[in-house]
DNA sequence: TAAAAAAGTTAGCCATGACTAACAAATTAA
DNA sequence: TTAATTTGTTAGTCATGGCTAACTTTTTTA
């Protein structure tokens, strides 16, 4: 019998701690995730990080040397991919069942992914018909920890010209998340770059009947398929 | 405008403590609440309930003389109520909806109590119809802060020859709850006492088909009223 | 390649909420 | 009504997870 069902000890901190992590090394890809890196995802300070990386790598989750590169093992991996999938399912449930909106299931969601109980997940998952997807439009990790990565193309990478859909955008930011829907932006909408401007990077779009200028930064959040 | 929407910024510790001492003082109708009660019910030490509550009484959440009983503010009382509100939706919720069973909600809900979102709670509550009672049969407090105290008859506090109708149990232990299963109880059983035994206070119940002998214990936690 | 900047580390501090051990007050029993 | 017991309080310790300030190492830039 091994320690599959180990309801894991850790605390809501080090489950965050992991989570971000994994989200700088895997969702965004980074070749090097550094300490001061993830304090700033964290908003905390370098000396907090610096101190919760240590004591994760006792505990074998984290891998590094000393001014080296942050790196997940694959137990610290799995805890993670766990979290996000809780994560996504409670966002899902907010948003399909209790009438939340868009900008209003993340904070929520960020407290609920820390309920241990392996069977309340597996369940709310069954309850909702095993869904693929969360309302911002990520993939949600089985139960076996699946999880497949989809490289992310923002919308600020396009070129003039390109057409593209909405496939999923930042979760992080209430604001953005409005502004989104406010303009008329949804998941599956089909966007058409019009003009990329040079000096400040903003780009002309086209969408349902709809022409807008969005900021780079703005287009950094929006990730789409190229069609 | 009032606090009234401050998403009170308890820890979790503080309102475990809260809810403790309201159970105390008006579930179980105590005459006096003293430190050492709360402590043992807390299951922490006696050094631990005078600290935290030296804290809640600087927060007007307790009253109480030093040596003396202690006592909620109408403050910390709506706080308590508002939790167990949240335990009892959660608790109906995992039980109707996601197939837990009878011994395996409270645990959890301990847990989901916590989570901070009054519209959470309250589309829960909608979600589920506004439902009036916990599967272990108690009362759900509404979202206008509105609960019933209803004086709770033991089983234990029956004599020879009463029958009586099951309406609630104490939901505290899982191994309890999981006996009155297996014996057959549930919710509105229609129960007579064939014998209360003096020298150990155990009875013999009569029920459905079944004829049991109880202990004292076991009656103390099961709640009926007299037909 | 040396100086400046950035990144990472360490020491030391604080708040929270546990604990034990020692002590004080109140209650109960002899 | 004194003595024992129970109840409550205080002091001091620990772990967790924050912080700032000072320092060191690495990387970048001049
Ligand atoms: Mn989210
Ligand atoms: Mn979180
Ligand atoms: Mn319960
Ligand atoms: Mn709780």
């Amino acid at each position: 019998m091994t320690n599959k069902l180990n309801l894991n000890n850790l605390t809501k901190s080090e489950e965050d701690y992991l989570k971000a992590l994994f989200q700088l090394l895997v969702e965004d890809n980074s070749v090097k995730v550094g300490n001061n890196q993830l304090a700033e995802y964290l908003k905390v300070s370098p000396a907090s990080t610096n101190n919760m990386i240590k004591k994760l790598k006792t505990k074998n989750y984290v891998v590094s040397e000393k001014y080296g590169k942050l790196e997940l093992t694959d137990e610290g991996s799995a805890i993670a991919v766990r979290l996000i999938r809780k994560h996504r399912l409670w966002e899902t449930f907010l948003y399909n069942y209790l009438n939340f909106s868009w900008d209003e299931v993340h904070e929520v969601a960020e407290q609920l992914e820390h309920i241990k109980s392996y069977k309340l997940i597996d369940e709310l998952d069954r309850f909702m018909d095993f869904p693929e997807k969360d309302p911002h439009g990520e993939l949600i990790p089985t139960s076996k920890g699946e999880y497949k990565v989809v490289p992310k193309i923002t919308l600020s990478s396009l070129e003039e010209g390109a057409i593209c859909q909405l496939i999923s955008v930042n979760d992080g930011s209430v604001n953005f998340l409005r502004f989104v829907s406010e303009i008329g932006l949804a998941l599956s909408s089909e966007i058409k770059v019009l003009e990329v401007r040079e000096f400040d990077k903003s780009i002309r779009i086209q969408f349902n009947d709809s022409i807008e200028t969005v900021t780079r930064k703005f287009a950094d959040n929006v990730f789409v398929k190229v069609l």
